[in-house]
DNA sequence: CACTACCAAGCAAGCGCTTGCTTTGGCAAC
DNA sequence: GTTGCCAAAGCAAGCGCTTGCTTGGTAGTG
């Protein structure tokens, strides 16, 4: 597929180029993430890109079409991520090792506001939308599970697999909130640590 | 000043008692994790107690009045509960345990809503009242790291008791979103998964 | 009477979005 | 190379509606 070297510079952030549509969406990401989308104007977006805010429906219907389209390019960059990560890992450890790594980066580093959105702005989209965003998710949840499984039946981790896609996601998305990578603990670090968690933990052998 | 008057019936489940006051609080909670604080109108939450929007600027002040008031009404019924529960717990690893089945037991049993609206619809509270929150909320988090502290020192622990904090919150507080504890997994099971998350995990060991 | 609780009516501001028209840049026909 | 054209992009103005909150008054209770 893209075994040739990356033609394009790499495209700014996401989806999100410098076409008048891409630099909405950026301008609408960050300040859906700073301000939340409820209280974030339209005439807001418009002004962060210099035009009036009517102009800005010549290139979305709605208010919340701008989310869903934030939320669809990050997912789709994403995804992609991780597909590829995943594709060129050796083995289960280093797999898994990938997703964390390529889930925190998407958290914390490059997709960071776009992420912050989809988390935070999830109930501002309509039901209607929210599924058609969901859609796209799946793919994504898959091959988290695909992997998660493969861990668990060469004994790597020990933790049913949804119950752990769920904790880690927990622990991954929850950093947006306080890791700094220029702090005392490194990417790296963060990622070990998180790893090891998963590892070798026992299950819980209670009783329901 | 008040110290004498007020024969107060103790609060019920939170500070959310039965009078006016209390019924606007609980409801405005539901409200509030339901739609977010911005979709939620004042006549939604004055219409859900049999009142008139009015009327409801008799008892609070602003609507950001009553959003601050749920938010410190479950930190204070939840600090008082994680206080007497380490005070119950015989050992550094019961202790431990204690912490987190309080915090799992906030996030998915009796103060749920008010727990959802704490974390969802903080960006919502002003500047100032969110340090009033923060103030109330140290305490709190200040016994989660003595005793993380205390099952560092006996090697029960190996993770940095601060990051060990952050990731265990992330991963109760996102239980919130999946967590049901009629499902096949039982809340003690829950609590043993995470709790064997956290014991025994080697620290990260790669060079920053 | 004072006090709490509430109603009825409404204001000023701000919201998402629409409408009718103007500017701009690329490009084929002449 | 000038010309004529058109779609994309943006402006100016404002409509209809909702919002948080205010005001002035009333019924019930100790």
């Amino acid at each position: 597929m893209n075994s040739l070297r990356k033609p394009r510079p790499l495209p700014p952030v996401t989806g999100m180029d410098d076409t008048p549509r891409g630099k909405l969406l950026s301008a609408a990401a960050r300040l859906f993430r700073e301000q939340g989308f409820e209280r974030t104007t339209v005439r807001d977006i418009a002004a962060a890109v210099g035009i009036l805010s009517g102009s800005l429906f010549h290139h979305f219907s709605s208010k919340e079409e701008i989310l869903k389209a934030v939320m669809i390019e990050v997912i789709r960059f994403n995804t992609a991520r991780i597909e590829a990560a995943v594709a060129g890992a050796q083995d289960p450890h280093a797999r898994l090792r990938a997703l964390i790594a390529c889930e925190l980066q998407s958290i914390v580093g490059d997709t960071r506001e776009a992420m912050a959105v989809l988390v935070h702005c999830w109930d501002s989209l309509s039901k209607p939308r929210q599924a058609e965003v969901l859609a796209l998710r799946k793919d994504y949840e898959d091959l988290w599970l695909t992997v998660l499984r493969e861990a668990a039946a060469c004994s790597l981790v020990s933790i049913d697999p949804p119950v752990l896609r769920r904790l880690l996601a927990g622990m991954i998305s929850w950093s947006e909130t306080w890791f700094d990578p220029r702090g005392p603990m490194s990417f790296e670090q963060l990622v070990d640590t998180m790893l090891g968690m998963a590892l070798r933990a026992p299950a819980a052998e209670t009783a329901p």
